[in-house]
DNA sequence: CACCGTCAAGTCGCA
DNA sequence: TGCGACTTGACGGTG
């Protein structure tokens, strides 16, 4: 069973993606994101491999525009040795690596030239896990797509737009129930039509579900085992939890570790693989690696401690001395309550007062090395603040620039400026 | 350098 | 008929 988390990686200005718009195309332009993209890929690849993160999904932006006519760039050829090294790295490593194209990607529209550049962007998705040299376990996540008014029909336009697909890609699809219009019913049904695997994502059954079926969300995990074959590798499923309401698909900032293991024991021990769709990306999927582990020794959660003390510090001196106490003990493994610490800390919204207290402080890991020009600038911006003239992120912008300039290490390796 | 409107693409629901 | 939500951050023009 593997845990993993979705295209974006946090706390790292290197592993974000850059993208370009239509507006300031060119080729050369281009050609430097692809490679600043694949870098980024690759600093990416690394983390997963240092935190044994071995399901990761792909965003679908390493290649900006990649299924548009004006992009014509042979980006498969230029960088065929970064993608061969890419490739050994994922495979030593036995990362699962996924794709899921995106809300604009629909084989079931009634628009005909609609259904041809969802066409070319699946193609698109295949050539990219193709560079990496994934096999068919590599899966490709798609959503059935719009009602059109007519389920049945638009049912119907998807199976057959789905034979008429390269076998490659066929090979690599599968479905997933949405939070709208699919039902995970409605998914199945398509599945035993087309014999592809089928994505349970719990969130979304949440919100949208038939009154008539009355499985609970374990038993209909079951119900998609069943669509995957030898072939397909492990089941994969999509887990997250909803950020404030149950009408509201968006996601959580963080998982509630609590909720996550009561959900993970529902499953039983079942081999599955799965995707957490979460804000704070990686944090979380070590997080319920953490919780989830065998392998229990308190190293890990004083790793994951240095890169957390500072935020938690700056947030609730309170929680920080609880930390402190409880990973006294070398002998055990407090997870769940380590994390329940560090959850609290997150969801505590500081006032202003509070908020320049912990600037204030962590100004203090400067003051020895700062010159006097820059505690001017750093006073005056905290001052600016104070009086609702510049926004908290801009002092804490301006401290992250001296961490670089000082390389402070300890600030730079900690999440203090990333949540 | 901080701020903020805008960005390739589709569909749906609601004013 | 047209616009915001979906979900999202990053680009890049502006002041």
């Amino acid at each position: 069973m593997s845990i993993g988390y979705a295209c974006i990686h946090l706390g790292d200005n290197e592993t974000k993606f850059s993208t370009i718009y239509l507006k300031n195309y060119s080729d050369q332009k281009l050609i430097e994101i692809i490679e600043k993209n694949l870098n980024a890929l690759d600093k990416i690849i690394d983390y997963n491999i240092k935190n044994n993160i071995k399901l990761f999904r792909l965003s679908s932006d390493i290649i900006p525009l990649a299924s548009h006519p004006i992009n014509t760039v042979p980006w498969w050829d230029i960088f065929e040795e970064k993608f061969n090294s890419l490739s050994k790295k994922i495979k030593n490593n036995t990362i699962r690596v996924t794709m899921h194209p995106g809300q604009y990607t629909l084989i079931n529209s009634p628009k005909n030239d609609v259904v041809e550049k969802s066409i070319l962007d699946l193609e698109y998705h295949n050539r990219l896990l193709k560079c990496l040299k994934c096999d068919y376990k590599s899966k490709m996540v798609l959503h059935i797509g719009g009602v059109y008014s007519d389920k049945k029909t638009a049912i119907e336009r998807f199976i057959e737009n789905f034979k008429k697909l390269n076998p490659e890609i066929q090979k690599r699809l599968i479905i997933e129930n949405d939070d709208k219009s699919y039902t995970i019913d409605d998914v199945l049904f398509i599945s035993s039509k087309i014999n592809i695997p089928v994505v349970f994502d719990n969130l979304h059954h949440r919100l949208n579900h038939s009154q008539n079926n009355k499985l609970n969300e374990f038993e209909l995990i079951d119900l998609c085992n069943k669509s995957w074959k030898e072939e397909d590798g492990k089941q994969k499923i999509h887990y997250s939890q909803s950020a404030n309401n149950y009408q509201n698909g968006a996601h959580s900032k963080t998982i509630n570790s609590q909720k996550f293991v009561s959900f993970y024991n529902q499953l039983n021990n079942k081999d599955i693989d799965i995707m957490l769709e979460v804000k704070d990306k990686n944090l979380s999927a070590i997080k319920c690696i953490l919780l989830t582990t065998e392998d229990k020794k308190i190293k890990y959660l004083e790793k994951e401690w240095a890169k957390y003390k500072y935020y938690i510090l700056s947030n609730s001196q309170q929680n920080y001395e609880k930390i402190r106490e409880l990973l006294k003990d070398k002998t055990k493994f407090p997870v769940k309550e380590f994390y329940g610490i560090i959850e609290n800390s997150l969801s505590i919204e500081l006032k202003k007062k509070a908020q320049i207290n912990s600037l204030n402080h962590v100004w203090g890991y400067y003051k020895k090395f700062a010159d006097e020009k820059e505690k001017k600038k750093f006073f005056s911006l905290l001052n600016s603040y104070q009086e609702d003239k510049k926004t908290l992120n801009s002092v804490k912008n301006y401290l992250f620039k001296l961490s670089l300039k000082y390389n402070v290490e300890y600030l730079l390796n900690s999440l203090y400026f990333y949540i």
